[in-house]
DNA sequence: TGACTATATTGCATGTTAAGCATATAGTTA
DNA sequence: TAACTATATGCTTAACATGCAATATAGTCA
Protein backbone atom coordinates (compact mmCIF):
# COMPACT_ATOMS: atom_id res chain seq x y z
CA UNK A 1 0.00 0.00 0.00
CA UNK A 2 2.24 2.49 1.04
CA UNK A 3 4.31 1.90 -2.57
CA UNK A 4 1.46 2.38 -3.99
CA UNK A 5 0.52 5.65 -2.23
CA UNK A 6 3.80 6.88 -3.09
CA UNK A 7 3.42 6.99 -6.48
CA UNK A 8 -0.05 7.91 -6.47
CA UNK A 9 1.22 11.02 -4.50
CA UNK A 10 3.67 11.72 -6.91
CA UNK A 11 1.31 11.69 -9.73
CA UNK A 12 -1.28 13.99 -8.22
CA UNK A 13 0.69 17.54 -8.38
CA UNK A 14 0.38 19.24 -11.61
CA UNK A 15 4.13 20.68 -11.31
CA UNK A 16 5.42 17.43 -10.84
CA UNK A 17 3.07 16.19 -14.06
CA UNK A 18 4.82 18.64 -16.18
CA UNK A 19 8.21 17.75 -15.53
CA UNK A 20 7.10 14.27 -16.35
CA UNK A 21 5.76 15.22 -19.46
CA UNK A 22 8.51 17.49 -20.28
CA UNK A 23 10.69 14.28 -19.46
CA UNK A 24 9.15 12.76 -21.83
CA UNK A 25 10.16 14.09 -24.62
CA UNK A 26 13.99 13.68 -23.55
CA UNK A 27 15.94 14.07 -20.58
CA UNK A 28 17.02 17.19 -18.97
CA UNK A 29 19.44 18.68 -15.99
CA UNK A 30 17.60 20.82 -13.32
CA UNK A 31 18.68 24.16 -14.42
CA UNK A 32 16.15 23.50 -17.73
CA UNK A 33 13.37 22.03 -15.98
CA UNK A 34 13.49 25.25 -14.04
CA UNK A 35 13.62 27.36 -16.45
CA UNK A 36 10.75 25.64 -18.55
CA UNK A 37 8.69 26.00 -15.63
CA UNK A 38 9.54 29.25 -14.02
CA UNK A 39 9.74 27.85 -10.38
CA UNK A 40 12.24 28.87 -7.94
CA UNK A 41 15.40 26.13 -8.47
CA UNK A 42 14.95 24.48 -4.90
CA UNK A 43 11.35 23.73 -5.77
CA UNK A 44 12.19 21.67 -8.76
CA UNK A 45 15.24 20.20 -6.74
CA UNK A 46 12.71 18.94 -4.62
CA UNK A 47 10.25 17.54 -6.95
CA UNK A 48 12.52 16.27 -8.73
CA UNK A 49 13.73 14.44 -5.34
CA UNK A 50 10.51 13.40 -4.80
CA UNK A 51 9.68 12.14 -8.24
CA UNK A 52 13.37 9.79 -7.82
CA UNK A 53 11.74 8.30 -4.41
CA UNK A 54 8.45 7.09 -6.15
CA UNK A 55 10.61 5.39 -8.68
CA UNK A 56 9.47 7.57 -11.09
CA UNK A 57 12.61 9.74 -12.68
CA UNK A 58 16.25 8.34 -12.39
CA UNK A 59 19.16 10.88 -12.35
CA UNK A 60 22.89 10.86 -13.37
CA UNK A 61 25.80 13.29 -12.89
CA UNK A 62 27.68 15.03 -16.03
CA UNK A 63 30.54 17.22 -15.33
CA UNK A 64 28.41 19.99 -13.21
CA UNK A 65 24.92 18.71 -14.20
CA UNK A 66 22.57 16.93 -12.86
CA UNK A 67 20.37 14.36 -15.41
CA UNK A 68 17.12 13.86 -14.65
CA UNK A 69 15.36 11.07 -17.29
CA UNK A 70 12.00 9.00 -16.69
CA UNK A 71 13.44 5.91 -15.22
CA UNK A 72 13.55 3.14 -17.98
CA UNK A 73 13.39 -0.01 -16.35
CA UNK A 74 10.43 0.01 -14.44
CA UNK A 75 10.47 -2.79 -11.64
CA UNK A 76 7.65 -0.85 -9.61
CA UNK A 77 4.46 -2.04 -11.27
CA UNK A 78 2.63 1.07 -10.13
CA UNK A 79 5.24 3.29 -11.50
CA UNK A 80 5.38 1.29 -14.66
CA UNK A 81 1.92 1.21 -15.37
CA UNK A 82 0.91 4.79 -14.45
CA UNK A 83 3.98 5.97 -16.30
CA UNK A 84 2.79 4.19 -19.44
CA UNK A 85 -0.81 5.94 -18.90
CA UNK A 86 0.28 9.18 -18.65
CA UNK A 87 2.17 8.77 -21.89
CA UNK A 88 -0.98 8.81 -23.50
CA UNK A 89 -2.39 11.86 -21.37
CA UNK A 90 -2.35 15.27 -21.68
CA UNK A 91 -0.77 15.81 -24.73
CA UNK A 92 -3.69 18.02 -25.59
CA UNK A 93 -3.68 20.05 -22.59
CA UNK A 94 -2.15 23.36 -24.00
CA UNK A 95 0.41 23.85 -21.42
CA UNK A 96 1.67 20.79 -21.59
CA UNK A 97 1.56 21.09 -25.17
CA UNK A 98 3.67 24.32 -24.88
CA UNK A 99 6.26 23.01 -23.07
CA UNK A 100 7.04 20.03 -24.58
CA UNK A 101 7.61 22.21 -27.98
CA UNK A 102 10.28 24.35 -26.41
CA UNK A 103 12.20 21.01 -25.14
CA UNK A 104 13.47 20.07 -28.66
CA UNK A 105 15.25 23.79 -28.92
CA UNK A 106 16.27 24.44 -25.32
CA UNK A 107 20.32 24.85 -25.09
CA UNK A 108 21.65 24.69 -21.55
CA UNK A 109 23.95 27.58 -21.98
CA UNK A 110 21.42 29.91 -23.53
CA UNK A 111 19.58 29.66 -20.30
CA UNK A 112 18.22 33.25 -19.26
CA UNK A 113 18.44 33.39 -15.75
CA UNK A 114 21.20 32.41 -12.95
CA UNK A 115 20.17 29.26 -11.25
CA UNK A 116 20.02 30.84 -8.02
CA UNK A 117 17.25 33.19 -7.98
CA UNK A 118 18.25 34.20 -4.75
CA UNK A 119 20.64 36.22 -6.84
CA UNK A 120 18.85 38.56 -9.09
CA UNK A 121 15.13 37.46 -9.39
CA UNK A 122 13.59 40.44 -9.87
CA UNK A 123 13.69 39.83 -13.63
CA UNK A 124 12.49 36.18 -13.07
CA UNK A 125 9.31 35.33 -14.54
CA UNK A 126 6.59 34.90 -12.23
CA UNK A 127 4.49 32.14 -13.21
CA UNK A 128 1.51 32.12 -10.98
CA UNK A 129 0.98 28.65 -10.08
CA UNK A 130 -2.75 27.31 -10.27
CA UNK A 131 -4.06 25.37 -7.52
CA UNK A 132 -6.48 22.21 -7.87
CA UNK A 133 -7.84 21.64 -4.33
CA UNK A 134 -8.97 18.48 -4.07
CA UNK A 135 -11.80 19.55 -2.23
CA UNK A 136 -13.57 21.35 -4.94
CA UNK A 137 -16.19 19.07 -5.08
CA UNK A 138 -18.24 19.34 -8.92
CA UNK A 139 -19.16 16.44 -10.14
CA UNK A 140 -17.16 16.08 -12.73
CA UNK A 141 -17.70 12.95 -14.38
CA UNK A 142 -16.83 13.72 -17.92
CA UNK A 143 -13.35 12.42 -19.74
CA UNK B 1 -5.52 18.91 -16.36
CA UNK B 2 -7.64 19.72 -13.31
CA UNK B 3 -10.08 16.84 -14.35
CA UNK B 4 -6.70 14.44 -14.04
CA UNK B 5 -5.59 15.97 -10.71
CA UNK B 6 -9.07 15.24 -9.34
CA UNK B 7 -8.84 11.81 -10.06
CA UNK B 8 -5.15 10.92 -9.27
CA UNK B 9 -5.69 12.93 -5.87
CA UNK B 10 -8.96 10.90 -5.01
CA UNK B 11 -6.75 7.63 -5.68
CA UNK B 12 -4.12 8.96 -3.61
CA UNK B 13 -5.28 8.71 -0.07
CA UNK B 14 -5.23 5.07 1.58
CA UNK B 15 -8.67 5.28 3.24
CA UNK B 16 -10.31 6.53 0.15
CA UNK B 17 -8.21 3.42 -1.63
CA UNK B 18 -9.88 0.74 0.62
CA UNK B 19 -13.16 2.04 -0.06
CA UNK B 20 -12.97 2.02 -3.66
CA UNK B 21 -11.24 -1.96 -2.95
CA UNK B 22 -14.46 -2.71 -0.87
CA UNK B 23 -16.62 -1.14 -3.05
CA UNK B 24 -15.03 -3.90 -5.95
CA UNK B 25 -16.67 -6.25 -4.03
CA UNK B 26 -20.14 -4.86 -3.73
CA UNK B 27 -21.95 -1.60 -3.33
CA UNK B 28 -22.02 -0.43 0.22
CA UNK B 29 -24.44 1.71 2.25
CA UNK B 30 -22.34 4.65 4.09
CA UNK B 31 -23.01 2.88 7.56
CA UNK B 32 -21.62 -0.57 6.04
CA UNK B 33 -18.19 1.09 4.97
CA UNK B 34 -18.19 2.91 8.03
CA UNK B 35 -18.52 0.33 10.42
CA UNK B 36 -16.11 -1.61 7.81
CA UNK B 37 -13.62 1.25 8.29
CA UNK B 38 -14.00 2.19 12.06
CA UNK B 39 -14.27 5.91 10.91
CA UNK B 40 -16.35 8.29 11.85
CA UNK B 41 -19.41 8.57 9.90
CA UNK B 42 -18.65 12.46 8.33
CA UNK B 43 -15.48 11.31 7.98
CA UNK B 44 -16.70 8.59 5.34
CA UNK B 45 -19.37 10.51 3.42
CA UNK B 46 -16.79 13.52 3.34
CA UNK B 47 -14.35 10.85 1.42
CA UNK B 48 -17.40 9.35 -0.97
CA UNK B 49 -18.11 12.83 -1.83
CA UNK B 50 -15.00 13.73 -2.99
CA UNK B 51 -14.73 9.84 -4.38
CA UNK B 52 -18.29 10.96 -6.25
CA UNK B 53 -16.76 13.90 -7.58
CA UNK B 54 -13.86 12.53 -9.14
CA UNK B 55 -16.34 10.00 -10.82
CA UNK B 56 -15.03 7.37 -9.48
CA UNK B 57 -18.53 5.92 -7.66
CA UNK B 58 -21.73 6.90 -7.76
CA UNK B 59 -24.63 6.39 -5.39
CA UNK B 60 -28.55 6.47 -5.12
CA UNK B 61 -30.98 6.75 -2.48
CA UNK B 62 -32.79 3.23 -1.34
CA UNK B 63 -35.33 3.72 1.47
CA UNK B 64 -33.27 5.16 4.25
CA UNK B 65 -29.62 4.19 3.24
CA UNK B 66 -27.70 5.00 0.14
CA UNK B 67 -26.04 2.71 -1.92
CA UNK B 68 -22.71 4.02 -3.24
CA UNK B 69 -21.14 1.72 -6.25
CA UNK B 70 -18.21 2.21 -8.51
CA UNK B 71 -18.99 3.95 -11.56
CA UNK B 72 -20.26 1.40 -14.50
CA UNK B 73 -19.79 3.31 -17.41
CA UNK B 74 -16.66 5.36 -17.37
CA UNK B 75 -16.99 8.70 -19.33
CA UNK B 76 -13.87 9.76 -17.92
CA UNK B 77 -10.25 8.54 -19.65
CA UNK B 78 -8.78 8.87 -16.40
CA UNK B 79 -10.82 7.76 -13.64
CA UNK B 80 -12.08 4.25 -15.92
CA UNK B 81 -8.12 3.68 -16.62
CA UNK B 82 -6.90 4.15 -12.87
CA UNK B 83 -9.98 1.68 -11.82
CA UNK B 84 -8.95 -1.09 -13.98
CA UNK B 85 -5.83 -0.65 -12.72
CA UNK B 86 -6.67 -0.62 -9.51
CA UNK B 87 -8.98 -3.51 -9.63
CA UNK B 88 -5.29 -5.54 -10.24
CA UNK B 89 -3.63 -4.27 -7.30
CA UNK B 90 -3.52 -4.33 -3.70
CA UNK B 91 -5.44 -7.52 -3.77
CA UNK B 92 -2.57 -8.81 -1.49
CA UNK B 93 -2.09 -6.54 0.60
CA UNK B 94 -3.30 -7.95 4.01
CA UNK B 95 -5.44 -5.08 5.31
CA UNK B 96 -7.13 -4.67 2.08
CA UNK B 97 -8.00 -8.47 1.72
CA UNK B 98 -9.49 -8.79 4.89
CA UNK B 99 -11.64 -5.68 4.21
CA UNK B 100 -13.09 -7.75 1.63
CA UNK B 101 -13.29 -10.95 2.80
CA UNK B 102 -15.62 -8.88 5.48
CA UNK B 103 -17.67 -7.80 2.70
CA UNK B 104 -19.63 -10.86 1.66
CA UNK B 105 -21.31 -11.41 5.39
CA UNK B 106 -22.15 -7.73 6.20
CA UNK B 107 -25.72 -7.15 7.36
CA UNK B 108 -26.87 -3.66 8.09
CA UNK B 109 -28.59 -4.46 10.66
CA UNK B 110 -26.41 -6.29 12.62
CA UNK B 111 -24.04 -3.13 12.65
CA UNK B 112 -22.60 -3.26 15.66
CA UNK B 113 -22.36 0.75 16.35
CA UNK B 114 -24.92 3.49 16.07
CA UNK B 115 -24.01 5.84 12.70
CA UNK B 116 -23.84 9.19 15.00
CA UNK B 117 -20.56 8.33 16.99
CA UNK B 118 -21.31 11.52 19.14
CA UNK B 119 -24.33 10.01 20.78
CA UNK B 120 -22.40 6.40 22.36
CA UNK B 121 -18.35 6.25 21.04
CA UNK B 122 -17.48 5.02 24.53
CA UNK B 123 -17.10 1.40 22.70
CA UNK B 124 -16.32 2.51 19.01
CA UNK B 125 -13.44 0.62 17.80
CA UNK B 126 -10.87 3.10 17.19
CA UNK B 127 -8.61 1.98 14.19
CA UNK B 128 -5.36 4.09 14.54
CA UNK B 129 -4.99 5.28 10.93
CA UNK B 130 -1.87 4.94 8.97
CA UNK B 131 -0.20 8.07 7.13
CA UNK B 132 2.16 7.82 4.26
CA UNK B 133 3.82 11.51 4.19
CA UNK B 134 4.94 11.92 0.73
CA UNK B 135 8.58 13.42 1.50
CA UNK B 136 9.78 10.19 3.17
CA UNK B 137 11.89 10.18 0.52
CA UNK B 138 13.22 6.96 0.62
CA UNK B 139 14.46 5.34 -2.38
CA UNK B 140 11.80 2.91 -3.49
CA UNK B 141 12.25 1.23 -6.72
CA UNK B 142 10.93 -2.42 -6.52
CA UNK B 143 7.40 -3.44 -7.65
C1' DT C 1 -46.78 14.30 15.47
C1' DG C 2 -42.65 12.66 17.78
C1' DA C 3 -38.91 9.42 18.27
C1' DC C 4 -35.60 7.22 15.69
C1' DT C 5 -32.17 6.15 11.94
C1' DA C 6 -29.04 7.24 8.09
C1' DT C 7 -26.60 10.61 5.89
C1' DA C 8 -24.77 15.30 5.01
C1' DT C 9 -22.82 19.65 6.53
C1' DT C 10 -20.20 22.72 9.45
C1' DG C 11 -16.53 23.98 12.41
C1' DC C 12 -12.33 23.07 14.38
C1' DA C 13 -7.65 20.83 15.52
C1' DT C 14 -3.80 18.80 13.64
C1' DG C 15 -0.79 17.13 10.18
C1' DT C 16 0.98 17.54 5.43
C1' DT C 17 2.27 19.83 1.27
C1' DA C 18 4.31 23.20 -1.76
C1' DA C 19 6.26 27.36 -2.38
C1' DG C 20 9.86 30.80 -1.48
C1' DC C 21 14.44 32.54 0.44
C1' DA C 22 18.83 31.76 2.47
C1' DT C 23 22.46 28.93 2.60
C1' DA C 24 25.31 24.72 2.09
C1' DT C 25 27.69 21.58 -0.94
C1' DA C 26 30.09 20.12 -4.91
C1' DG C 27 32.18 20.66 -9.14
C1' DT C 28 34.52 23.91 -12.63
C1' DT C 29 37.53 27.29 -14.18
C1' DA C 30 40.66 31.19 -14.00
C1' DT D 1 43.28 29.38 -4.11
C1' DA D 2 39.24 32.20 -5.28
C1' DA D 3 35.27 33.14 -8.02
C1' DC D 4 31.69 31.05 -10.25
C1' DT D 5 27.95 27.63 -11.52
C1' DA D 6 24.67 23.86 -10.61
C1' DT D 7 22.29 21.47 -7.35
C1' DA D 8 20.68 20.18 -2.61
C1' DT D 9 19.11 21.16 2.08
C1' DG D 10 16.96 23.72 5.96
C1' DC D 11 13.64 26.91 7.47
C1' DT D 12 9.31 29.52 7.24
C1' DT D 13 4.74 30.36 5.72
C1' DA D 14 0.27 29.66 3.57
C1' DA D 15 -2.78 26.52 1.71
C1' DC D 16 -4.73 22.21 1.88
C1' DA D 17 -6.18 17.51 3.72
C1' DT D 18 -7.92 14.48 7.22
C1' DG D 19 -10.05 13.37 11.24
C1' DC D 20 -13.59 14.07 14.96
C1' DA D 21 -17.63 16.30 17.39
C1' DA D 22 -21.71 18.76 16.97
C1' DT D 23 -25.46 19.65 14.38
C1' DA D 24 -28.62 19.82 10.36
C1' DT D 25 -31.42 17.35 7.13
C1' DA D 26 -34.27 13.81 5.46
C1' DG D 27 -36.61 9.65 5.62
C1' DT D 28 -39.13 5.89 8.47
C1' DC D 29 -42.20 4.19 11.73
C1' DA D 30 -45.02 3.94 15.97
Amino acid sequence: MERYIKVMKALADPTRVKILKILQVKGLCVCEIRSLLGLAQPTISKHLKLLEGAGLVSSYKEKMWVHYRLTAEQSNVYAKTAMENLHDWLGDDPEIKDLQNIVPSLERHEIPEKSSPSRNNQSAKKVKTYFYPINKLTKDNQS
